[in-house]
RNA sequence: GCCCAGGUGGUGAAAUCGGUAGACACAAAGGACUUAAAAUCCUUUGGCCUUUGGCCGUACGGGUUCAAGUCCCGUCCUGGGCACCA
């Protein structure tokens, strides 16, 4: 069926590209900085299965965006790189023995060979490998600036603990308790790990977002994951003892509603608040608590469990008596890791006041009964005396205004954000340089050492008792303290796979640098990055990390900008389709055969309903583009994943839709090789719908709406292919608007129409507005808002003479005739509304 | 439960300073060309009716307006994120 020679075309200008260095970029200086651009992809993490559908989509909307900003005449750094320290290299280390630098480095082939596939504009010359000795030398450099900074500290806390990975997790790589990369149920464990405290900058994480052009949604879930909240402390004496306790609470006003106090099973209080005739009882809670997992704990049911400690405190506003228990609904880690139960006004006290028992005392007014159920939201002080009567703010504002006066409390913040686990008891990570010496402490190993590498090992096996497989590795270990020359031992835990893609763009900057990890003047180039895509899943994880990490290069000084990626475009997932059937359950794709429409479960006969899921390998339907590039060519890979739909929304991939953009191209193909195409002069009606279509596919392509742009360009050339003879100027302009989209076939038909190569850098068309309005419009004409007729007139017509032409119409007099025009409505050049009675 | 997106033909989708709903493409049906097929080209294609015309139609129910897919209020559903955060 195939006419377009694309399996010619495309490695013919791939090699073109690569030979003559034809997207090389250098930092001219000569280029104003309103004249730069960096436009980054999300790099990929070159895993055994190769590129999926989702990679191109994404890194053929910043190709186009790359191209299109070229063609206007800025300097762009486009580049790309693996993230190649990773878990799955690992793993597969384990079970066959096979070193990770090797999987890796052929997994990197195959993605380079993939991607490369797809004609992507890439300056090649600045590649970066996360795991690549050269690279990570500057990872563990900036790692040590950190530590300089009294930002990395060493802890035995509970961390998440992974048993299947065997290695300590981040709260942000924990989803509903279980491991994010294998599923497995997570466990608290106490093990000593490497912290930074990212928690220092959780405000100017927060603000910087004010700052940033980045979807709504991706801001929001940072804000929900620094958590900011705004409260107050407050210290209730403990009756009978000389301790005070304190708690956090964004309601004080609700103070005088305060009937219980709840401490965490794990406050370090618990033994001293634990009365004689009580221990036995919270011994027994303690116990069953330690043992319950992070999910049991958090589970669906949340039935209140707890325990009263024996102990009263006093509420410093009324100073009445009130018990304290012992819960595990309250969370060490939040807070205090204390509260003041207010049961009226919070269903979590309210549930647990009700299953022990304890008064509920309504202090807001308001439409429910306290007894019944918890009343949230705001109303009128009762029982509150002196805050009698008050709303939520000014009752806030003077309860603060009593603790502070009084020594009660004072004003406080809070954060969800917790500091980062920074240690992984893994191989195949950065080793974290440090030297742990028996007289000196820690010590960083000294910057002339780095990087410091790996040791090769015989097993990959994690210990499993919290501990690296580098443990099992002497001459590695042991070695000599830089301060004082005595024996002493390296860390063996690594970083996260996080680390190295925290500062990735920034190396791409200037990748080959051996002395510092960027050179300042070339940084200042081209920061911060201009446009970033990728996909959504990064919204919290990398995003904030490489923001926490590039804020404290800008506070040492050494990046120029506040923050690092500018504007940020998350991808549309790319789905599949897959079947479901009358039990909601889903049937793997290739169990499942199509007919008449209908989808049948090969199997059971059943038939089943077409539905959107995520990719998966257990519905069998990824999808590989290697099949699609070799059967349809790059640039229909290309051009059908930017027409599918809108880039930011996520769009099921359907195979049958392929075609069309593949006809299209051919159609082109066809029009430049089989038509006659001559220098003649053009039609209007073609000129217009060129100097159209520039017009279109300049400001489509900008704002990234790239589906759009093309089916302008599809309008254009199924106008083309209707024409007898081509006017060469036609085919040049659209040859021109083509090629960052499908820059295979635009190089092509620009050698073909007498230019050299390389059209990519070659100026984008300008059009004529003038050319781009018709010169008669179509106005609509509605009778009390119902279109009754259309009528064709001049272009800018005056209103008196468009309601003239309206009124005059026949088919609108059979509509008001014999009524009364109320009212009459024209707009300019698109339609008149005449209101009648 | 909370926070963010989103709901338009058989399908992917267009159209949002409120102004012709369904551009472009897929699929389907019919036709031309062909010994035939593929490819290509042309026509039709939201639903209904009494079909040179009319009525209905953008998840559902209200509202604002001369005019609502678009704005406002409420409800339902789908996707993503967080989740005992005091």
């Amino acid at each position: 069926m195939s006419k377009y020679p694309f399996s010619e075309i495309e490695p013919k200008w791939q090699k073109y590209w690569e030979e003559h260095k034809t997207f090389h970029t250098e930092e001219d200086p000569s280029i104003p900085k309103d004249k730069r651009r960096y436009v980054l992809d999300m790099f990929p993490y070159p895993s055994g299965a190769g590129l999926h559908v989702g990679h191109p989509e994404g890194y053929t909307a910043t190709d186009i965006y790359s191209r299109y900003l070229r063609m206007r005449g800025y300097n762009v750094l486009h580049p790309m790189g693996f993230d190649s320290f990773g878990l799955p290299a690992e793993n597969y280390a384990i079970k066959t023995g096979t070193h990770p630098w090797e999987t890796t480095e052929k997994n990197i082939r195959n993605f380079r060979r993939q991607i490369k596939s797809l004609g992507f504009s890439y300056d090649w010359d600045r590649e970066v490998s996360t795991c690549d000795p050269d690279y990570f030398h500057w990872t563990q450099w900036i790692f040590e600036k950190l530590y300089e900074k009294g930002l990395a500290y060493e802890a035995v806390t509970p961390i998440n603990w992974c048993p299947s990975c065997k290695t300590g997790l981040a709260n942000e790589e924990v989803k509903e308790g279980h491991c994010e990369r294998c599923g497995e149920k997570v466990e608290k464990k106490n093990i000593r790990q490497w912290m930074l405290r990212i928690t220092a900058y959780a405000d100017k994480l927060l603000e910087g977002l004010d700052t940033l052009d980045w979807p709504e949604s991706v801001k929001a879930m940072q804000r929900n994951w620094i958590g900011r909240s705004e409260g107050a402390a407050v210290f209730f004496q403990i009756d009978g003892m000389d301790e005070k306790l304190e708690v956090y609470t964004t309601r004080c006003d609700t103070l005088f509603g305060a009937t219980y106090m709840v401490v965490a099973p794990e406050h370090p209080l618990v033994p001293a608040l634990t009365t004689p005739e009580q221990k036995a009882d919270v011994e027994r809670y303690l116990e069953e608590t330690k043992h319950k997992s992070d999910l049991e704990r958090t589970d669906l049911a949340k039935d209140k469990t707890g325990v009263f400690s024996g102990s009263y405190a006093i509420n410093p506003v009324n100073g009445k008596r009130i018990p304290i228990w012992i819960a595990d609904y309250v969370l060490i880690s939040y807070g205090t890791g204390a509260i003041m139960a207010v049961p009226a006004h919070d269903t979590r006290d309210w549930e647990f006041a009700k299953k022990f028992s304890l008064p509920i005392i309504e202090v807001l007014k308001g439409k429910v009964d306290v007894q019944q159920e918890a009343w949230t939201e705001d109303g009128e002080h009762v029982n509150s005396e002196w805050l009698d009567g008050l709303n939520k703010e000014d009752a806030i504002k003077k309860m603060l205004e009593f603790l502070e006066k009084n020594g009660y409390g004072h004003k406080a913040v809070n954060y969800k954000l917790r500091d980062w686990v920074f240690s992984r008891q893994r191989y195949w990570g950065e080793p974290i340089p440090l030297i742990h010496c028996p007289h000196c402490g820690t010590v960083l190993v000294p910057e002339e050492e780095l990087p410091l590498r790996l040791p090769t090992v015989d097993k990959y096996e994690p210990s499993g008792t919290g501990e690296s497989p580098l443990v099992n590795v002497p001459e590695w270990v042991n070695c000599k303290c830089p301060k004082c020359g005595g024996e002493a031992k390296r860390e063996t835990n690594t970083m996260p796979q996080w680390a190295g893609s925290c500062w990735y763009y920034l190396r791409y900057i200037d990748p080959k640098n051996e002395k510092v990890f960027v050179d300042p003047e070339k940084e200042k180039y081209w920061m911060p990055v201009d446009l970033y895509v990728g996909g959504a899943e990064h919204a919290v994880l990398h995003l904030l990390y490489a923001r926490f990490w590039h804020k404290v290069l800008y506070d040492l000084g050494l990046v120029s900008t506040p923050e690092p990626f500018q504007r940020l475009v998350n991808q549309g997932m790319i789905t599949s389709f897959a079947y479901q059937k009358a039990n909601k359950s889903l049937v793997p794709v290739d169990l499942v055969e199509e007919k008449d429409g209908k989808y049948i479960d090969k199997e059971t006969g059943e038939e089943l309903q077409q539905v959107i899921a995520k990719m998966s390998k257990s519905l069998k339907n990824v999808i590989n583009p290697d099949d699609f590039i070799r059967n349809y060519g790059a640039d229909s890979v290309r051009m059908y994943e930017m027409f599918m739909g809108p880039l930011r929304e996520s769009k099921p991939w359907a195979t049958n839709g392929f075609i069309g953009v593949y006809r299209f191209l051919d159609r082109i193909w066809r029009i430049a090789t089989e038509k006659k195409v001559e220098e003649t002069e053009m039609e209007a009606s073609i000129d217009k719908l060129m100097h159209k279509t520039i017009k279109k596919v300049t400001e489509d392509t900008e704002s990234l709406s790239f589906n759009t742009a093309i089916s302008q360009m599809m309008v254009f050339v199924n106008e083309l292919n209707k024409l007898e003879v081509i006017p060469k100027k036609a085919l040049e302009t659209l040859s021109l608007l083509l090629s960052p989209y499908t820059p295979h076939l635009a190089e092509e038909l620009w050698e073909m129409l007498g230019h050299q190569p390389s059209i990519a850098l070659e100026d984008w068309p300008g059009y004529d507005e003038a050319k781009t309005v018709d010169d008669t419009v179509e106005i609509v004409v509605q009778v009390n808002g119902k279109l009754r007729a259309r009528l064709q007139m001049p272009q800018g017509a005056e209103k008196e003479e468009m309601l003239r032409e309206a009124k005059a119409d026949s088919k609108i007099q059979g509509w008001i005739e014999g009524k009364t025009i109320v009212k009459e409505i024209v707009v300019p050049n698109k339609l008149v509304n005449i209101v009648v009675k």
